[in-house]
DNA sequence: TCCTATGCCTAGACAATCAATGTATATCTC
DNA sequence: GAGATATACATTGATTGTCTAGGCATAGGA
């Protein structure tokens, strides 16, 4: 289990407007869901987590809005735009291609 | 098909080490290597390549030897060392952990 | 009171990509 | 012999993204 530096770099931004998408919609919760769905072998960084929200959001992929929380600080939910939508089908089949080409080079059974 | 700009980053190490292994020895023949594995769709940049290489050998996970070419300029030819084949196993198996998490939170299909 | 969990954010150090360019030889075409 | 193309290695400067480390802030429990 483990911290997969360079190749979370990569999949990042798709990971998190899946999260998103899963209904993850605020920046703690995102890195919850990620490490809960990942079975802890996705650590996401705070210091790249809210920089990649933003530029999402400068980009146009997702809106936010902030909403207070029952308990701590308030919350900045965030929400997929129909162009984020659109770029989270592109990236996931962007990924699906190059994990499969990968996968067949380094001889990785896909089980 | 095309150009996984920052996907590539974090397995490009453990792909040239590959291809490196299956008998594509010296740079050029690495890039042109991985470009038909993977049908066009990984394409490696020289500036990312050479660098590469070089960070290999400095790691000591890779030894090399200068050897004229019968066409062309004199090639730089790389193979694993005892270091690097460890390297490779771990990385191999780092990518199929990562790869199968990331499938499975896109929901994409491993086939 | 202090620690932990929740929650957002950023600055500076660092690392790696990419486009572009340079160098060099061999071969093929016109 | 002029020019294009393939082979082959290498570097530079701009850009971009990660990570460590810290700051700010509220609430609950020991």
């Amino acid at each position: 289990m483990g911290n997969h530096g360079d190749l979370l770099r990569g999949a990042l931004e798709s990971l998190v407007l899946e999260a998103i998408d899963k209904g993850a919609t605020y920046g703690y919760a995102i890195a919850r869901s990620l490490e809960e769905l990942s079975q802890g072998e996705l650590v996401t960084k705070e210091g790249s987590l809210y920089p990649a929200l933003h530029r999402l959001e400068k980009q146009g992929l997702l809106k936010a809005r902030w909403q207070d929380s029952p308990q701590g600080r308030p919350r900045k939910h965030y929400q997929l735009t129909g162009l984020g939508r659109k770029h989270l089908a592109a990236q996931r089949d962007a990924w699906s291609r190059f994990s499969r080409v990968v996968n067949r080079i380094l001889g990785v059974d896909h089980a």
